[in-house]
RNA sequence: GGCAUCGUGGCCGAGUGGCUAGGCACAGCUCUGCAAAAGCUUGUACAGCGGUUCGAAUCCGCUCGAUGCCUCCA
């Protein structure tokens, strides 16, 4: 029984699909204005575990992420300017230019990190038709007013028979008593109401026709016409980070029940926030760090490089809806527990199996499915799994010793946990696996031996030292000696 | 200022009204020519102050602090 942390409902509800066996789900995807936020790519890992595990329990998931490449807008207010035409006027590039350059670079830092492609990607550019008819659905049920070529969501008026606030736990009148004046020339009604459609500058170069003249659609509303296109109007989950619960969310909520009705989404999910040395990163204070910097390294921020595996699985080691900090120190410690993890299912493979079992391999998987069901805990998972690290270790000393079939079902279970589930790469392993690297280190490993047991241990220390250098160390084991390479 | 989430041992991080999280680091031991790796052993922590309770770190209140949103920043 899997259960759901709903925001919604701010409680862990046991999740039912709307049709069983199948399930929609659809995620906030980035304004692809700059690269990829870190932060960001949190977020996005998350629900990658999430549509993994639902795809291994056998689910069919239509997994929507959507790039937003238009209407996100630099702020609200009536001078407000698009995210992707600012920047394209900053780099005097073609507004699709910045959408290309970013969303190759997005698309090339979730490759690193070993993300699924979600089943459809449809840009906000693409669904302007859309967007534009869930405008007139609105404007027909009274929840809209045109003003001067601009469309504007009348909150007041929903707020009358719908509870707008409900996600993020608002109350309007609250809202509205705290907001500052309104400035002088605003043309909305109240502070509260957001843009539908924007009437476009002459000057402003991301324009599209409508029934209200030339202009642009507003950034809640994308979400809400590629949800519902792809999904319906009511759908299973819907994702996103914590940042976007309010406004992006609630908007998206008022939106659909005030063109359809109803309830668009079951389950709410939002991951947390990433910070940076216990800080928030931003830019301006320089406390900031991009993907592509730490695969690098090239940051002042941190001692070393760190593979994309293990910045994964250092956020895996974190619930999704905690606040996780990341730090040289704690990187540096993930980095060594994924290499003991990635070294035990190495051990695996070759452990010889004998009679009977000292480890209850099938309860142990049970816990590993408990631990995932109950709000996709990965890092309990992940405790699991390193129990299951002491018992190979111990299995390979001759301590312990494990059935046959018994193996077999750790090897099948902890690789799809690892590898399937939790989306984790071994890279050491795929570097080394080719097979003359293999066989050359083999032969040095013969070398040292036979240095070794003539006592000619500068040799033997030579070749241990100088492979060490070069990243590959050795191992020595009552079984003999074998290699790791990092 | 308002709303929200949270505050756990040296570090990162789970969890929970009474029973071992886990990882990393540290120390001792085993193994080793010496190391490394691996293994074993050791840590009584839960922001502070009150309250509820037979019993709270876990529930309630207040205080302090962090993060998010309300305002451009994921």
């Amino acid at each position: 029984m899997l259960k759901i942390y709903n925001s919604l409902s701010g409680k862990k509800e046991v999740f039912t699909p709307l049709n069983e066996g199948h399930i929609g789900m659809y995620v906030c995807g980035p304004t692809v204005y700059s690269n990829v936020h870190l932060g960001n790519c949190r977020t996005f890992m998350s629900f990658d575990m999430i549509f993994r595990y639902f795809k291994h329990l056998g689910y069919k998931v239509r997994y929507v992420r959507n790039i937003t490449d238009a209407g996100h807008l630099v702020d609200d207010a009536e001078d407000g300017e698009d995210k992707i035409a600012k920047k394209a006027r900053l780099e005097k590039l073609e507004p699709m230019e910045v959408v290309q350059r970013y969303t190759v670079d997005f698309h090339s830092i979730l490759q690193k990190f070993n993300f699924l492609p979600p089943s459809i990607e449809p840009t906000a550019t693409g669904h302007i038709i859309e967007q534009i008819e869930i405008i007139k659905d609105i404007l027909e049920k009274g929840y809209a007013y045109e003003i001067n070529g601009s469309v504007y969501f009348d909150v007041t008026k929903f707020n009358e028979d719908h509870a707008y606030g409900k996600l993020s736990g608002r109350k309007l009148e609250d809202m509205i008593a705290n907001t500052r004046e309104l400035t002088a020339q605003d043309e909305k009604k109240s502070p509260q109401d957001f843009a539908l459609w924007k009437k476009a500058e002459p000057q402003h170069i991301m324009r599209w026709p409508s029934p209200w003249g030339d202009g642009f659609p507003g950034w809640h509303l994308e979400c809400t016409a590629m949800s519902t296109k792809y999904l319906g109007d009511t759908f299973d989950i819907h994702g996103g980070g914590m940042d976007l619960k309010f406004p992006h969310h609630e908007c998206e909520i008022a939106q659909a029940e005030a063109s359809n009705g109803r309830s668009p989404v079951n389950y709410w999910m939002h991951a947390n926030m990433l910070t940076l040395n216990g800080k928030k990163m931003a830019k301006s204070t320089g406390n900031s760090l991009l993907p592509g910097e730490i695969f690098s390294g090239d940051n002042a921020i941190l001692s070393k490089a760190f593979s994309p595996s293990v910045v994964r699985f250092f956020m895996m080691q974190a619930h999704y809806t905690s606040i996780l900090d990341l730090s040289n120190d704690a990187l540096l410690a993930s980095e060594k527990g994924f290499h003991r993890l990635m070294d035990a299912l190495q051990i695996l493979k070759s452990l010889e199996s004998g009679k009977n079992s000292d480890f209850d391999v099938t309860s142990w998987k049970q816990k590993c499915y408990d631990a995932m069901n109950d709000d996709f805990n990965s890092p309990i998972l992940i405790a699991h799994l390193f129990e299951a690290v002491k018992h190979i270790n111990a299995i390979k000393e001759g301590r312990e010793s494990i059935s046959e079939a018994d193996k077999a079902l750790l090897e099948a279970t902890i690789s799809s946990f690892v590898f399937d589930v939790l989306g984790l790469e071994n890279k050491s392993e795929s570097e080394a696996g080719t097979d003359k690297l293999a066989s050359v280190v083999e032969l040095l490993i013969q070398m040292r031996k036979e240095a070794r047991d003539n006592k000619d241990f500068a040799t033997s220390d030579k070749i241990r030292d100088q492979l060490a250098e070069m990243g590959i160390q050795l191992k020595d084991g009552k079984e003999g000696t074998t290699f790791s390479v990092s």
